[in-house]
RNA sequence: CGGGGCGUAGCGUAGCCCGGUUAUCGCGCCUGCUUUGGGAGCAGGAGGUCGCAAGUUCGAAUCUUGCCGCCCCGACCA
């Protein structure tokens, strides 16, 4: 956190983006809005999603995939959902190009070849999936239904933003279907913990559970969980969504199923989601101005070798040793890579280990095969120290650990110091303005206030945290009884 | 779509206000030698539609107009 707090937001945006581009995470690419995931970007994403995969399926459900193409009288079925996003999609609405006859070399739209029905590039399939799941579903015994699939969508956004907001972006949506409304919302939540669990466990990220106001919510969702992190820069950021969807989707697409008494009744939904956008959400969590800094649990690399030599003799005394070093500490699990790439000096290969953020640095010289030591330099502290050659990889395993939890522990201290409770407008509006961070302030409840409050300050509800105090109090800006606090900020 | 900034070699830039030889500098790249414990040194070398188009001018990277693109801020949003 060496990065200085600043009202600039500028500065964080460059700040971010260098981290992302030097980290080599991503890049530009050709289509405004979109980014090119880079192969250690990608790495990461891989990490992350065999974890969340792993725990969707610890908690009973399955991969498939539905298509990309929504016909548009299958995206408009469910009203509210459809309206909340038909502003930002992308139509398909032919499906042949040719040659340009006035522009030689040059190729056309054919206009011939117009689709008798558009094409939406999804958004989010609960339209596709729903569908699909009224020809599955018939009896209670076809419940619940537990479908889980990894894809990309593509949301055609104004502005965007490396990982936190790009056109199209990579990620899962869980899509169930319940005899009950009790069960449903036992989903939602039990989704929400999985995403919190990761984030917190894994990305070393601490985060608010709670629920969505009605201004915040899903559009065509009943009730919006989501899980709530706070940035280094003092905005809040949207990490994971779960959506209680009542029978909002299985009236659209009538899904009804007969229960156990032979009644009729329609099934009960949740959708659950999260993306790319948990990278962004990592790096604005953690990094410093020297670069990345990854958990260990999901660096691509978790451990980096670096040789010191003057000639091929000590090259090849090093490279012995390393050998050995490095089938112990795979033999660990450790994700070990040995950098003895001959046209980069070791000054550089500091550096550059650092920017990606690689948890642990080991360099090995002549000097240190005498002594049976290497130098061990942690990314997160930057702290250098010597450590035997002798049970070396238990030494690392245990300080991969201490990493991990220590750049949790430092997260978490971060929002403990930034939760600020505040029970005057004034005291409010002047702590948006000077403190980083959620404001714990009464609202009334109602949107009318919700909506002044983000018009005159640009701060949202973030949400109303689960197992929330119920204190007695007035809503900062209309005066009136409120019985709980919820969590307000300026976010992404 | 509004406001601001920018576009000159692979990257980052100077020059532009006040037009004038062969377009500046750094990084990177190539060759050679020396180096290697925190982004190496020396020597030599290659690399340019100055975003695009039109205009003004004897002459345009520089002035004028139009267009395109990118970044940042706002509206939108995970």
């Amino acid at each position: 956190m060496s990065k200085e707090i600043t009202s600039r937001s500028q500065d964080y945006s460059q700040w971010y983006n260098d981290l992302i581009l030097k980290g080599g995470l991503a890049d530009y690419s050709a289509v405004r809005g979109c980014m090119v995931i880079k192969p250690y970007g990608y790495a990461l994403w891989e990490n992350m999603r065999d974890v969340l995969d792993k725990m969707f399926k610890d908690t009973g459900h399955v991969n498939a995939y539905f298509p990309l193409f929504v016909p548009k009288s299958l995206f408009e079925a469910e009203e509210k959902n459809a309206e909340g996003f038909a502003k930002e999609c992308a139509v398909v609405t032919h499906y042949r190009l040719k040659n340009d006859p006035d522009n030689k070399g040059k190729l056309m739209v054919d206009p011939e070849a117009k689709l008798e029905e558009e094409l939406v590039i999804r958004p989010t399939s609960e339209a596709i999936i729903w569908n699909t799941y009224k020809g599955w579903i018939q009896s209670y015994r076809d419940l619940p239904l537990l479908i889980n699939q990894w894809a990309n969508v593509v949301r055609w956004e104004m502005r965007t933003r490396l990982f936190l907001r790009t056109a199209e972006f990579l990620w899962q949506e869980g899509h169930t279907a319940h005899a009950t409304k009790d069960e449903a919302v036992a989903e939602t939540k039990q989704m929400l913990d999985v995403y919190a669990e990761f984030a917190e466990t894994y990305m070393a990220m601490p985060v608010i559970k709670g629920v969505k106001s009605a201004n915040e919510r899903f559009a065509g969702a009943e009730d919006t969980y989501c899980i709530e992190a706070l940035m280094q820069d003092g905005k809040a950021l949207q990490a994971g969504t779960s959506h209680f969807l009542g029978q909002n989707f299985a009236k659209a697409f009538d899904v009804k199923f007969s229960d156990k008494e032979n009644k009729l009744d329609y099934v009960w939904a949740t959708s659950w989601g999260v993306s790319t956008r948990l990278i962004g959400a990592l790096v604005m969590a953690h990094s410093d101005d020297d670069g990345l800094i990854i958990p260990p649990k999901l660096a691509p690399i978790q451990v980096v070798i670096v040789p010191i030599f003057k000639g091929d003799e000590q090259k090849a005394m090093v490279d012995e040793k390393v050998n050995v070093l490095m089938k112990e500490l795979k033999a660990t699990g450790i994700k070990v890579k040995y950098d003895d790439n001959d046209n980069a000096r070791p000054g550089w290969k500091f550096a550059e280990y650092e920017l990606k953020g690689v948890p642990v640095r080991i360099a090995i010289g002549a000097r240190d095969l005498q002594n049976n030591i290497v130098e061990v330099a942690r990314r997160d502290t930057k702290e250098k120290k010597n450590y035997s050659i002798d049970g070396l990889s238990e030494s690392i395993v245990g300080l991969l650990d201490e990493i991990q939890q220590s750049i949790y522990n430092r997260a978490k201290e971060f929002r403990a110091e930034n939760i600020t409770k505040v029970d005057s407008w004034d005291g409010f509006v002047k702590v948006l303005d000077e403190k980083p961070g959620f404001v714990s302030a009464h609202w009334d409840g109602t949107s009318e206030t919700e909506d002044k409050i983000k018009e005159m300050t640009k701060a949202t509800i973030r949400c109303i945290p689960l197992n929330n105090e119920q204190e007695e109090g007035k809503c900062i800006l209309s005066g009136n009884p409120s019985k709980e606090r919820v969590l307000f900020a300026r976010a992404y």
